[in-house]
Parts: C-alpha cells; structure tokens; sequence
RNA sequence: GCGGAUGUGGCGAAAUUGGUAGACGCACUAGACUUAGGAUCUAGCGGAGCGAUCCAUGGGGGUUCGAGUCCCUCCAUCCGCACCA
C-alpha cells in the first residue's frame, strides 16, 4: 500500500505558503471582501489545547471556502497579550512580564502554524507593543473630550458643548452626565476660572475620574469588572472580593445602553447570546414616583415638616399601577438620607443595622438572599395618590446603585415586599381582582385593579398609563426609563497592560499631548503595590509629565479588544489607528467567532467604542460584527485517584489509594466480606513493610477509619480507566512508597469526570501530540466532525481513527501500491459525476450554513461510493481535491500538485455543481397507507399526479393493505412520497 | 426565583421547509486474505420475533393522512443573570 506520508506532506506546504506569502491579503481588489475573525487569544504559558483551534478551524475552512468562491478575504490573527497571569509570573519572579508574554507569543505562533492556518501574519497585531497601544491610548483621549448628546444621539467633540455653556449655561444642554451636575447660567460659566470649567466637564466626559465603589480584590491588589467576578470571588484564582471606594477611571458606557439594545435586533447573533447582553443591559420602563415626608415620628400628613423644607423621597417603580396596595417603603443602607429620616427613638438600631450591613460581604449578601432583615426608621412619607401615611423602612433587600435606592413596597404584588411584610408584620392590600383566592397574592402579577382608587376597573396596562399620566399631571412623577448596567471601571491597579495617557494639576486631569504617544510603560524594581498601596506605576522613577505626576493606574484588559478587529485592517499605519479608506473597504466582521464567555465583557465594550468611533466619523458602521458565532468549549475528560486522608499533620503517614470500585462499595457500604479480606491483607502487608521502614504503627483500622477524596492525575497516566500503577509512582516523590489497593482484577481503577480543560486539572490535551500522530489535516476534519460546532463536548480521540483512515484512503485512490501517482484520463462515467456535483452540492450547503460535521460526512460518503466504482479519474479527482481543500489543505495541495498545476490551490475555484447529475430520470417513491411505509414504487419524475395515483392503487401491495376499502384520497408529493389515506 | 438551551442505538451524531428515523464515523460480531499485525477487504449491528410484522427519538397528552420536527404539560441535565423594585 502506497504511504501517506502526512509529515513531509504538511512540512513542504507549509513552508511553500510561507516563503511564497500565498495567504498574503491585498487593501484593495475588484473581488467582494470577506472578513472572518477568531477572538484573538491569551497567550499563556500552557501553550495552545486542543480547544482553542475548534473555532479557528471553522473560521479558517470558511476563509479557504470564500477565496475559492472568488472573495478577497481578511483572515487575521494576533494576541491580547496584556493580562494578569504574566503579571503575576512575574511578580514572583521579578522577570519582565514582557519577557514571558513573548516567549508564549512564540509558542503559540508555532503551534497555529503547524495547523495550517491560512492567516495573513503580516497584519498580526500584539496588544503591548507600543506600536499597537499607541491607539488604546488616542482613542482613550477621544472618548476624553467627547461627550454624549442626546439630542442629537451621538458623542461630539467637548468643545460643542462649552460653546452652548458659553451662550446659555446647561439648562438647555441635554447630554449625558452625572446626576451631581450642578445647574449653571452662561454667565456663572464664563466668571469661571479654567480649572473650575474642567472641573464641571469633568461630569460629561466620556471617561471621567471618579470615586466609584468598586470590586476590590485583596489577593490580586486590584479592582476586577463585574464580568470578571464569578459567585463573589474572581473568575481567575478565585480569591474573595470586597466592595470598597475608590478613584477610578470610568467609561460612560451608559450613554450608549439604548443604542447597544436596539441594534441587537439587527445583528445576526444567537438569540441566547442576544438575550445575555439584553439582560445584561437591562432596561426597564417605569416611573418615579415623589413622596412627600412626614413630619418626623408622625404619621400625619397634615403638618408640616420642621424646617419648612417640603422634601421628598423619590422611588423607582415599574407597577405604578398597584401604587395604592403600597402599605410601607424600604431605603437602601447606603441612602444618604438614612440618617436625617430616623427619629432618635430608632437610632440606635437603625445605627447597627446600616453598620452590619456595610460589613456584610457582598458575596454573603448574594449567598443570603433568603433571609429577611430590615429595621424602621420611624418616619413616615405620604402616598401622593391617596394621602395616606406610609412607614419608611431601611432593608439590604434594596440596592443603592438601582433606581433611586428607594423602593415603594407592594406587598401584594412583589414577592420580596411580601416575604418582608410577613416577617414584621406590616399590611398587605390587595389591588388586582383574584388574588384574593391564592395563598401567596404575589403570584398573580396582571389582571383587574380594585382597591385602587381612580384605577379601579382598569387592567394592569391600563393603569400603569393611566397612574404615571396622573402622577405628571399632579408634579410628583415622571415615567423615566431605568437600566441595570452601570459605567464601566476603566481602571486597574496593575502593571501588565496600558499607560492612561492623563496626568495631574491637582484634582484636575489633563491629557498628554497626542505627539506623546505612545506613553510607553515605565520600568520599575518589582511589579507589587507600593508600601502606601499605589499600583506598581508608582514605583516608576520619574513617573511624570511636564513635572506633574501621571496616572498611576493601567487600563483593563477590554480596552485593547474593544478595537483590534479595525487594527488588522490597516495594522502598519504610523499616522492613524487604521486609514479610513481601508476601514470603509472592510467593513464589518463578516464572521466572528468566538466563545460565549465574552457575551457581557468583550462583546459589548467593543460595540461601545466601535459605535463611539463611528459617531465620529472615523469609521462607517456602527456594529463591528455582522454574524457571531460561539463554537463550544472542548472540555476535558479529567482523571481521579482516590487518596485516603489522614487527619492530623503526621508526617509519617502512608499514602494510601484506593480503586474505584472500592470506593464505590464502601461508600455504599456493600462490601462483601471476601472483598474486605482481601484488600485487608494487602494493606496489612504493605503497612507491614511501611511500619518497618518508618519506625511506625499503622494498623488496617487506622487507613480504614479515614476520609476518602478524589484527587487529578495527570490524564497521560491512565489508559481505559486504568492506572499505570509505575508511571504514577515515579510522578510525585511522595507517592514512590505510596500503597495502591487494586481492584480483585488487579487493576487499580481510576474515577473520571468531564470539566474545562486547565493545567491544574492535568486534563489538557495538546494538539502538537495529535499532530505528530495523525497530522494536521486529520487534527482539522476530526475536530469539526466531533459534531456541532456550537456544541460543548469533551475531547475524546475514540473516532479520530476513522477520520485517518478517510484522508489514507483519499491517498491510496490515486497512488499505486509503490507510491506512485496514478489518474485516469478517460472520462467519468455518468454515475461517478453523479457522485462528485452531489459531493459538491452538500459540501457547499454545509459550509454555508455552517454544519461542518455533516460535510466532513458527505466526503466520507463521496469516498466510498468512489472507491465502489474504482474510479480514479482526473476529470473527478480535481474539483474533489478543492472542494475537500478547506478542510484538508495540505493533502489536497499535494494532490494539486500531483496533477500538474503548478499554482496553489488557493487561486483555484470552487466548482459548481451541476443540477442535470443529480436528478434521477424516475424517482422511487415511498408508498404509505395512513402514513405506515408499506412499499416501494418507481415513477418517471414528469408523471402527472393522477397518473402516479392510479397506478399506486392498482399495485398489488397496496391493494393488500387497502383490503378492498376505497381510499379517501391519495397524496403525492413529488419527490417525497405518496400516501394513500383509508 | 427569572431567562436560555439540550434530551435520538453501546458511543460521537445525521435527518435543511412535518414525508422511508438512526446517514457518516467509532466500538462490537462474523468471515476473507494472510497467518500471532493496533494492516486491508466483505457482511452484520436500536429492541422483540423463525417470519410476515410490531415497538422505539426523556415521560404523558394533542393537531395531522403522516410528528424527532408543530402545540400543551411534566421530568432531567447544562448555561447565563440573580434581592434590578
């Protein structure tokens, strides 16, 4: 059998498309561009595992597809190559991160290109070169002097906004600021001395510096955004997190919330993946509603509050229309006015209250939100709808940072103001007609309103309009449009990522002149905090610009990837961030893809800046991605021993493992009395051996009496479940003399469980391995025929033989036994042309709808039935090999060659199929009697119906099942089936 | 609690608008060639039955001549958000 010999194979092409820049992209073409893009990777010091390249092998089989369909297309890749890990190596280290992040980058470019990548890596792009962060920081000073206008609905430049200061103050300015903007005539702007003007644009800039409470981590001695923090600790390292008041960069991002949710609905994303960032986003339409306050301690609305002030406290409420079911009101701990509105005999408890709940962790706020707690203050407001008097409670069920930190209470229709209602005993009002009936009256949300004043009789809907019209009438409400995402912190306290290009005169921020950039990172002696707690730019000699200090904190690892797409567009340009012509021939991202771990990270920072740099006329689209696709994780299948836990810290311990099946029967407590005896007396043989070597007394009851846990092991050590009892024992020093108890089969039965691959869990499977084994062409189909791309799945390599032996096969068709090339020159014959357009046609289908699987498939199929009819021919094997090139590029390059091209494959052209192989003359039908498949029977495609129907009825099979009965009807759908219905 | 997804042989999975369920691959069984090879080829492979045939797409119900596919309901698993007023 003639080899296939995949190493050299992949090695020469590989070599050829890099010394002949075969995948080498043009700005400019006459062909319709394409542009498909992989999230581009961490490069950590794991190297690549057989996960990452799942995504980049549909992305690079759909690059390939396209150039053969005559596309220009723009297959980019690079590295987001700040980030914490090679901060943290080198904290402990005290090496440059700079150092291991391109030692990683090296690697990782290796292994993708072993891969066979068709990527243009002369746009490469790598987030620390100042070549590259040059630009986060320009578009940072952008976002800087822009503010938001809502009138017009996009960022302009700061100088629109003090000119309209200048003429008529901020009254008339409907923009995007802060709610603490003071109010300010033209003249009181222009009295003002210039840092007193900074001070107030500070309010509308689109990144600020703030006092913002944030996600502080301890252990890492940085600030994490909300997406980086999972069930209260961080996602990396899972160390515990508090919340604490900082100064913060922040971005406006909020501006953009409802540009953000509308164009989802345009977007060809999943729905799911679309349902996270709305959720995330949040809105929701309601009110605000004014109560005015009582006197203090007094439930009378009569009398005025001392002091004469009427103040009020306002809430937020998407159900105006059960204000009248509002029996109490619950403030958030941190409400400012918590103070002022309780009365002196409440004070003390009120006092303790707010005092544990700021010490309440917000992971244990989050992990107890069973229980109910709250305190009165014993103030009263009044219900602006019917005068009556409503008691003011203070609760941590209600959060500071929604709405107005204020919540009029329904207990009727809320199931937390129920919950709280119950627990102290406070009234409930029913408004809505049957809920009177249930148990618990928060179950039925909508319905009629009784009870309920001037809404009486309206359905919920109705009333909401009807309460929030009356409210505005009255002056004490407003319908106001809430969301539940906040600006973004854009602020680390890290070494490892960029410079924020401001510096200081006082409290004021200044940006560095633009002839600056890039402001490179400083070096400093050690990568930690300073001993006052600055971040490590602190250390930095000569930290400063023009004599004044510079920031100290770095920006977070979104901001380079909120633009990086646009970057490989144009990835040398000196002069700007990419050259607007070229970002108009690109366009959006065609085809992105990417992971769904980035829905509310990532995904949505990079539409924020996209959309700002597009409401600035520097690019033309305001959505950066047109189609988003989220391959699924490949998990790792994790192995167990089962390691018997002494208690105490004796260091003369045996360690003791047990195989599975022991476990299993102890902890089910069925071990038979013969099972007992045995592992017995292996134990007491080897702890015999033990307690000589070790001077102790180690007893069978002593190991029999302790905790069992679970414990990884490398994932290489185990083959079928079964340990390679020598290759654990060498793995760790301690385990050399550890005692392994077998099952009765002597075999010591490993555990095993699916998780995320990770090195900690020595469950990763790196694809170099596959390569050396199979190649690379292998790794690529069999990665996509593992099934559906969006799908999670563990890796297993089970079918990895079948796909192998597919390309050995494709190989042997057109290779003698001697290795040496053979095709035929005669002409197909029509069935072998049926064989290949019907091949072409799935192929095709597939690629555009994305099922890779099921192509690979159809290949498979498209093989056997050549091999059936021995076909070997030219006239077949040619547009086989390039329409298998995407998947398999570097046999079919061979193959390519083999036939006497002397180009790549890459300027071929994908065939066409042709209709007339396909369709068949006759057409065999299946015939159903009421939908029961009862025979077979064959039709000239151009029959008449009626035609098809008499003779189906004269049949004698059908005759059988139609036992004499006449039939009602009998349908034929052409192509499909004919069914006969009794 | 809210939102979303998934459920088909021993396994990974096909079935594009309702139309022969299980394509293709793995594993397994038998045979061939060879003969101690993890090679190749042929055949079989959801369950029951000698068979015609019957039963099978998480459970139950419905619409239809016909349902893995559409509707209702329940169950299980996974993911996202989580006291958002």
């Amino acid at each position: 059998m003639a080899e296939y010999n995949f190493r050299d194979i992949e090695k020469k092409w590989q070599r050829y498309w890099a010394e002949n820049n075969i995948y080498k992209t043009e700005n400019t073409s006459h062909k319709k561009k394409f542009y498909a893009l992989d999230m581009f990777p961490y490069p950590s010091g794991a190297g690549l595992h057989v996960g990452h390249p799942l995504g980049y092998i549909a992305s690079d089989i759909v690059s390939r597809y396209k150039r053969l369909k005559g596309f220009n297309v723009l297959h980019p890749m690079g590295f987001d190559s700040f980030g914490l890990p090679a901060e943290q190596y080198a904290i402990q280290t005290g090496q440059h991160p700079a150092i291991t992040t391109e030692q990683n980058i090296k690697r990782y470019k290796e292994q993708l290109k072993n891969i066979g990548f068709s990527y243009d890596w002369s746009r490469e792009v790598q987030t620390h070169q100042p070549d590259y962060y040059r630009w986060t920081q320009w578009i940072f000073m952008q976002l800087f002097d822009n503010w938001y206008n809502n009138d017009s609905d996009k960022a302009e430049h700061i100088d629109t906004l003090i000119s309209q200061f200048e003429q008529s103050g901020n009254d008339e300015v409907n923009a995007v600021c802060d709610e603490d903007t003071p109010e300010f005539i033209a003249d009181q702007w222009n009295e003002w001395n210039e840092e007193e003007k900074l001070k107030v644009l500070l309010h509308y800039r689109l990144t600020f510096p703030s006092e913002a409470v944030v996600n502080w981590c301890p252990a890492l001695g940085t600030v994490l955004a909300n997406d980086e923090i999972k069930d209260g600790v961080s996602e990396r390292g899972g160390h515990a997190v508090e919340r604490k008041k900082m100064k913060q960069w922040m971005m406006r991002i909020t501006a953009y919330a409802d540009r953000l949710l509308k164009n989802l609905e345009h977007l060809d994303w999943s729905e799911p993946m679309k349902d996270m960032q709305t959720n995330w986003i949040g809105k929701s339409y309601g009110c605000e509603l004014q109560f005015a306050l009582s006197p203090l301690n007094s439930p009378s609305p009569k009398e005025k509050r001392p002091g004469g002030e009427a103040k009020t406290l306002t809430a937020f409420t998407t159900r105006p229309d059960t204000i009248y079911g509002v029996t109490f009101m619950v403030m958030a701990p941190e409400h400012e006015w918590v103070n002022e509105l309780t009365t002196s005999e409440q004070k003390a408890e009120v006092i303790a209250y707010v005092e544990a709940a700021k010490n309440r962790s917000e992971r244990e706020r989050q992990t107890d939100v069973k229980s109910v707690s709250g305190v009165f203050t014993g103030s009263y407001a009044i219900n602006p709808f019917n005068n009556e008097p409503i008691p003011i409670w203070v609760a941590d069920y209600v959060l500071a940072g929604y709405g107005t930190g204020v919540v009029m209470a329904v207990p009727s229709s809320d199931n937390r103001d129920y919950r709280f209602a119950k627990h102290f005993d406070l009234p409930v009002t029913l408004v809505i007609e049957g809920s009177e009936q249930l148990d618990d009256p928060t179950e039925l949300k909508h319905g009629k309103m009784f009870n309920s004043g001037i809404l009486n009789g309206l359905n919920s809907d109705e009333a909401i309009q009807k309460a929030i019209q009356h409210a505005e009438e009255n002056g004490f409400g407003t319908s106001k449009v809430n969301f539940r995402m906040r600006d973004a912190v854009f602020s680390r306290q890290r070494y490892w990522g960029e410079p924020v290009p401001a510096y200081f005169k006082g409290d004021i921020p200044y940006l560095v002149d633009e002839k600056d950039l890039p402001l490179e990172l400083p070096s400093v002696d050690k990568y930690k905090p300073t001993k006052t707690g600055d971040p490590p730019l602190g250390r930095a000699a000569n930290w400063t610009y023009n004599g004044y200090p510079l920031e100290l904190t770095t920006m977070p690892g979104w901001a380079a990837s909120s633009w990086y797409f646009l970057r490989y567009m144009d990835a040398d340009n000196e002069s700007a961030f990419a050259d607007k012509n070229i970002t108009d021939y690109w366009g959006q991202v065609d085809l992105y893809l990417g992971g769904t771990e980035h829905a509310t990270g990532h995904l949505l920072y990079s539409r924020f800046w996209n959309m700002f740099l597009y409401d600035r006329g520097l690019i033309s689209h305001d959505e950066p991605f047109k189609k988003l696709i989220n391959q699924g994780m490949i998990q790792g299948v994790s192995s167990f021993v089962y390691r018997v836990v002494f208690s105490g810290d004796d260091k003369t311990m045996p360690e003791v493992f047990l195989s599975k099946g022991i476990v299993d029967r102890i902890t089910k407590s069925n071990l038979t009395r013969a099972e007992q005896d045995i592992i017995e007396k292996i134990l007491k043989n080897e702890l015999g051996g033990f307690n000589e070597k070790h001077n102790t007394s180690w007893s069978v009851e002593n190991v029999m009496e302790q905790k069992i846990i679970p414990m990884h092991i490398d994932i290489g050590m185990v083959k079928n479940d079964i340990l390679d009892v020598g290759a654990f024992k060498a793995w760790r020093p301690e385990y050399k003399e550890a005692i392994i108890i077998p099952e009765a089969d002597k075999n010591y039965l490993c555990g095993s469980e699916v998780e995320k691959m990770s090195k900690s869990k020595y469950n990763v499977v790196n694809p170099d391995e596959i390569i050396e084994r199979y190649g690379a062409d292998t790794l690529r189909l069999y990665e996509m025929f593992l099934g559906p791309l969006e799908q999670f799945k563990p890796w297993n390599t089970n079918g990895i033989d079948g796909v192998f032996k597919f390309l050995r096969k494709v190989w042997n068709l057109f290779h003698k036994e001697n290795g040496e090339f053979y095709v035929s020159d005669t002409e197909p014959a029509k069935e072998e042309l049926k064989v290949l357009h019907r091949t072409i046609k799935k192929a095709q289908e597939d690629i555009e709808r994305y099922s890779f699987n099921t192509s690979v498939s159809e290949f498979m199929i498209c093989l056997n039935d050549l091999t059936a009819l021995k076909c070997n021919k030219a006239a077949i094997l040619e547009p086989l090999v390039v329409i298998l090139s995407p998947y398999a590029p570097h046999i079919t390059e061979e193959l390519w060659h083999k036939l006497g091209h002397v180009t790549s494959i890459t300027q071929a052209e994908f065939p066409g199929y042709n209709e007339a192989y396909l369709v068949e003359a006759e057409h065999e039908y299946p015939v159903s009697v009421n939908g029961k498949m009862r025979a077979k029977l064959k039709f000239p495609l151009d029959m008449p119906k009626e035609d098809i129907e008499k003779q189906v009825l004269e049949d004698q099979v059908i005759q059988k099942w139609l036992d004499g009965k006449p039939p009602k009807k009998v349908i034929v759908v052409p192509k499909k089936i004919v069914n006969v219905v009794v």
